[in-house]
DNA sequence: GACTGTCTCAAACGCTAGTTTAAAACGTCT
DNA sequence: AGACGTTTTAAACTAGCGTTTGAGACAGTC
């Protein structure tokens, strides 16, 4: 078993499991026996527990990260060269991003989208911080070519509905487990992540317009 | 000191610690020292740390659905003899209710949703059934009426995009704080509860209606 | 084949958690 | 005043946590 794997098989495990049960309410004992590695290895490889839970949303969000800068890079020459970006390609870009940059299922991105509710939610300053000075830079860049999409709408609103639609998101995705069971019990018709985003697009683009 | 007595600190203390760190995170030693009350206090009236996770939000739950439930019926009363309940009315009623169904300052009202982000984000299982079969009967009445103000919209989509709703009003809500932060850092401007539901408003309506 | 650096492993450490206990204090009623 | 049910108290208990340790296993190098 060489060094990377037992990194990776760590990582996965965490993963699941602090999206499953949270941060504080999983354990190394717990995440190490998932893994099948010895319970050391999460402070050798990491340090502590807290810097693990910081490389679990690193795995994540640089790809993701890199992927919509560069998406909106394009879009924001394309712009200058005439022409504007509607909100709806805005909003798809990015959705397409978080669902299927990583080569895998779209499962990854919901495990994703619940760990993000999870550090929002909880009192995690350390990785709040650590993850506006990785947000920031993209986040500022999208929140640009949304301003000019919706000149009409004042900043200060735009700032805040932009906040209102990713609560939206995050929540959605963080309980979809249940929100499925009720779904199937109600309109008798199950639910995938796409099928989600595909309902989320209408609802942001019509509070974003307000 | 009467028995109400100790009951009421504990969960005026329990309240706001929970809010503030999550459940995991805060100890019963917390909890009591800050309520001014024996360690044992907490296991000897409500029986363990998660009955009292139960009535934290018993006791707030319970008279805002209450309250939300009357004048849902009355809305719908009204209706019946002709007329229809307006989108914004609805929403207006039911953040009226939330903020100020408590006779206190509408802090309490933050740290409930505070809590509601909590109880939806963690795996509290027995605190998701439980909130559910009290939310259940007055979400159902508020959807009813919500389908006949918007009767346009598809159920199956205004089933998802109330929940899109309750997404951004919670998540909002939770990280109200660092939002406060970011946003007084950008746009010189505090930030009340008051203000942030005159935004939600018509974030929401332009939301439902797509 | 010993040496060296990297990694694994079982065991233990110190600490904090929720809970329990048994005695003390309190209030109330006869 | 004394007896009784209720509440408070300090202390202990068990369990689980993150972390550390030191010995061992496994490479590659000379």
């Amino acid at each position: 078993m060489s060094q990377s794997d037992t990194v990776q098989r760590i990582l996965d495990a965490a993963e699941v499991l602090f999206a499953q049960k949270g941060f504080a309410e999983t354990s190394l004992r717990a995440i190490t026996s998932r893994a099948g590695v010895n319970l050391a290895a999460v402070n050798y490889h990491f340090g502590s527990k807290e810097a693990l839970v910081q490389a679990v949303f690193e795995r994540y969000l640089t790809p993701f990260c890199q992927a919509l800068d560069a998406k909106l890079e394009e879009l924001e020459r394309e712009t200058r060269e005439g022409g504007e970006v509607p909100l709806e390609k805005l909003f798809t870009v990015a959705s397409r991003l978080a669902l299927g940059s990583h080569g895998d299922e779209p499962r990854r991105a919901m495990i994703f989208f619940r760990l993000s509710g999870q550090a929002y939610s909880q009192p995690q300053d350390h990785l709040r911080a650590w993850l506006r000075e990785h947000y920031g830079p993209v986040f500022r860049r999208f929140l640009g070519l949304l301003r000019r999409a919706v000149p009409d709408v004042p900043p200060m609103e735009l700032f805040w509905r932009v906040h209102f639609s990713l609560g939206a998101v995050i929540f959605t995705l963080s309980g979809m487990e249940s929100l499925q069971a009720i779904s199937k019990k109600d309109f008798n018709q199950s639910v995938t992540a796409a099928h989600i985003t595909q309902q989320l697009l209408p609802f942001v683009v019509g509070g974003i317009q307000g």
